[in-house]
DNA sequence: GCGACTATCTATAAGCA
DNA sequence: TTGCTTATAGATAGTCG
């Protein structure tokens, strides 16, 4: 049958440049947000790799990615409760318990926190200067964890694909 | 002319699973790293982003790209470098094999920045007093959180059934 | 291990639902 | 925003040098 065909263009190719468009700039970087995610987590199935993404919109929110931080997500999920691991006052308050996969969400909180209080215009010489002295932990950490939580996400690997939707990966 | 050319396989289709072969695996890290960091670029200058990767080889070794934040800043203001900054090894690792300790490391500094970031004054030390007493991460793990992702496997059964109803499992 | 080269596979820009 | 669809741009697996 000779119907109406649809007349896409299809994929155009664009320059690498800020899309002006509002809107069409908002699109793009949800697809492309989405893709890199997706291409970060293929990485790390594929090559045993640990990575940690984390992006902030033009809007201000930010999104996050940690394929070993899956376990956060599970946690919070079955735990259904929207605590609050964010703390106003970083390093000080009490927080047994916490272990490798709260160390990512910490990661990204601080990123995030770095994030905002470079905004306001910084003096970059000083934190050169204060990166200098770290390695004061040497925590305890041992891989026996990781390979655990490894497994952990093998596991929701597997889970993904028994379910039909296409699972978000860690949204803040 | 009629030459023979060369009879070349193109790209195959591949499960997204690891790849057991060492030297494969090495190669495909390699390329979808770069080709990861270029998307990220993409992402930067299409939408305004900005963004911050850290990726771990299996091997120990840590890569890290950054538009507009993190220590990328810090670079950039230091040597002038271009925005799309991205190095191999970014702290000097003498230590090899502990993704973990490593991603520690990557905390810390960026820990550290924040802290002098937001320091101005004795509230660095306060902080950092603190935290060199309490060490919430440095919690025992080894028992303690082994003993929660003995926990966290037990419910997969039930998250595996939540899941089926549940759209967005994942979000945080 | 790093590039180069293809043949393919995959991600997506547009447009519309 | 979130999802489809189409046509095409872009990424890359398998091979060589």
């Amino acid at each position: 049958m000779v119907s109406k065909r649809k007349p896409s263009m299809g994929r155009q190719k664009i320059e690498i440049k800020r899309i002006e468009k509002e809107d069409a700039r908002q699109v793009t970087f949800s697809k492309r947000r989405a893709g890199l995610f997706k291409k970060a987590s293929e990485l790390c199935i594929l090559c045993g790799a640990e990575t940690a993404i984390i992006v902030f919109s033009p809007a201000g929110k930010s999104f996050s990615f940690g394929h070993q931080s899956v376990e956060t997500v599970v946690d919070r999920f079955l735990s259904g409760s929207p605590q609050n691991y964010v703390r106003p006052t970083p390093l000080n308050d009490s927080h047994r318990g916490a272990s490798v996969r709260d160390l990512n969400k910490q990661y990204t909180e601080v990123l995030n926190q770095l994030e905002a209080e470079k905004k306001r215009g910084v003096e970059l010489e000083k934190m050169r200067k204060a990166s200098r002295n770290q390695l004061w932990w040497e925590s305890p950490i041992n891989e026996l964890g990781l390979r655990e939580l490894e497994q952990l996400r093998a596991s929701m690997e597997e889970l993904k694909k028994n379910v039909a939707v296409t699972p978000r990966f860690s949204e803040l």
